[in-house]
DNA sequence: CCAGCCGCTGAGAGCGGGCTCAGAGGTTGC
DNA sequence: GCAACCTCTGAGCCCGCTCTCAGCGGCTGG
């Protein structure tokens, strides 16, 4: 349903109330504790809603622009922390983009989506900066994550907890390393059981529908069912709660919530 | 389409009498303590009106609108916190209207109905900005209740008492993690038991009727007979009150209670 | 005190949600 | 160019859930 591309549409929002979205986990802020600032520049419409609307459930302040000249007049405006920059873009490349955006901003952080098929190498020369890519389809789950651990190295985002690190009871999740431990043994996933775990992991005591886990976790233009996400958790499971206490839970007719054991 | 109209079926808006608000329970309401302004958009006007009415039920300020374009006129004028949001329109697709709203409105929450029968049993990206859908045919209690899911997690409703979390005596429901304790024991619900206990919690000391009860917690297009509710009431009565003191109670000819013990 | 009704519950059928296995296709790495 | 791995599809099975039916008991009005 998506990814139905409107390349004549340029879209720019107007001025957004920082409010906190999202759930009850503790947002990523800038340093003085006012939300952070993304901009998302995305030719497609579709596409740029999808992200912004992800990016805004974080807690963060979003604008969003069409082609590269709307990007950097938004960009003076809001001098955003990070960039959401696609590569190919109607009037411009991303580079000459990102050329005028460290003039308004030089300490910007910039993340950029590609296409497979193109220009990786170009990109692997830019990336050096500190920078980071993504490559279409992605999941929003990625971009998220990738955004965060941008803004959390370049000193930009307040640590709310204990860093990179996530916990839920004695799953320990290290998302730098991309490592995973139970109990303090080391549980090896594949990509995307590592992605799955981690929204799950992110969402703790907190039922997630198939929907909704489809959404975030699998690119959007899965064209799938929600089957795969059965299949998916039915592979967590014989990693994650193999022999142990589960901590994976089925709600019938709901979805599934990961929650840790005892009580 | 709509619920043909059955003798043992009230509809919610023949409930819905000059009472200003519901519930004996305080209602959901902005931060600012004004009522929530939501936006119902189906061209459906039958199914337009129950919803409007179970909402206005809830204390919040309705409109409705039959279609894209009038949902976006209206939308400028309302500035709603939320918006229902039927994704098959007779004029435009939901993705288009979404971006509409969001230009209205950034942070405005939606809530999708789809048909489940469709083909599009994924709707990519829509519950990714933390935005939520129900399939149709769907039950009042179940659009209230995501309802007021979103507008929580949002952070646009004054929080009314301990968050997520449904009290009534040494009975509490975590409505996020599908949770029920009674006494602190843990009690397992199927979904239709947990829905009804939901509606029971929402409105306690109060004789709720069978066809009330139908009509909120039975999906609009469900064509049994009253009987069902009796057969869940006893299956909640074994789960919920087992061994214990009773808390749900029988009002002959009139229909049922929830109430703590003691007293 | 009896008849009739209302409500309660047991049994069971049908269905659909969810889990697992097997295997095809694609991708990655050696 | 091969092997290992990963991802996803399809099929089959199981079981929980929902609802119908039917019988019974207790309340209530005459």
């Amino acid at each position: 349903m998506l990814p139905r591309r409107r390349p004549d549409r340029i879209l720019v929002t107007e001025m957004n109330t920082p409010r906190p979205r999202g759930p009850g986990r503790p947002a990523l802020t800038r340093t003085d504790g006012t939300p952070l600032r993304v901009l998302v520049v995305d030719d497609d419409p579709d596409l740029a809603e999808v992200l912004s609307g992800a990016l805004r459930y974080e807690g963060w302040e979003v604008r969003t622009a069409g082609d590269g000249a709307s990007a950097v007049t938004e960009a003076r405006e809001l001098l955003p922390d990070a960039v959401v920059l696609d590569v190919m873009l109607p009037d411009t490349d991303g580079f000459a983009v990102l050329r005028s955006l460290h003039s308004v901003r030089p300490d910007v952080c910039v993340l950029f989506l590609t296409a497979r098929d193109g220009v990786e190498d170009r990109i692997a020369g830019i990336t050096a900066g500190g920078d980071d890519y993504v490559t279409k389809p992605f999941s929003l789950e990625e971009v998220v994550a990738r955004l965060r651990g941008l803004l959390r190295r370049a000193g930009m985002a307040r640590q709310s907890e204990d860093g990179p690190r996530l916990t839920v009871g004695d799953l320990v999740m290290d998302e730098e390393a991309r490592e995973v431990l139970r109990g303090g043994e080391l549980v090896e996933l594949s990509p995307t059981e590592f992605e799955l775990l981690r929204f799950l992991m992110r969402n703790p005591r907190r039922v997630l529908s198939k929907a909704q886990i489809l959404d975030r976790v699998w690119s959007y233009d899965f064209g799938g069912q929600a089957h795969v996400v059965e299949l998916y958790i039915s592979y967590l499971r014989r990693k994650v709660d193999a022999g142990r206490p589960p901590m994976i839970h089925t709600v019938r007719g709901a979805g599934y919530v990961l929650k840790p054991v005892a009580r």
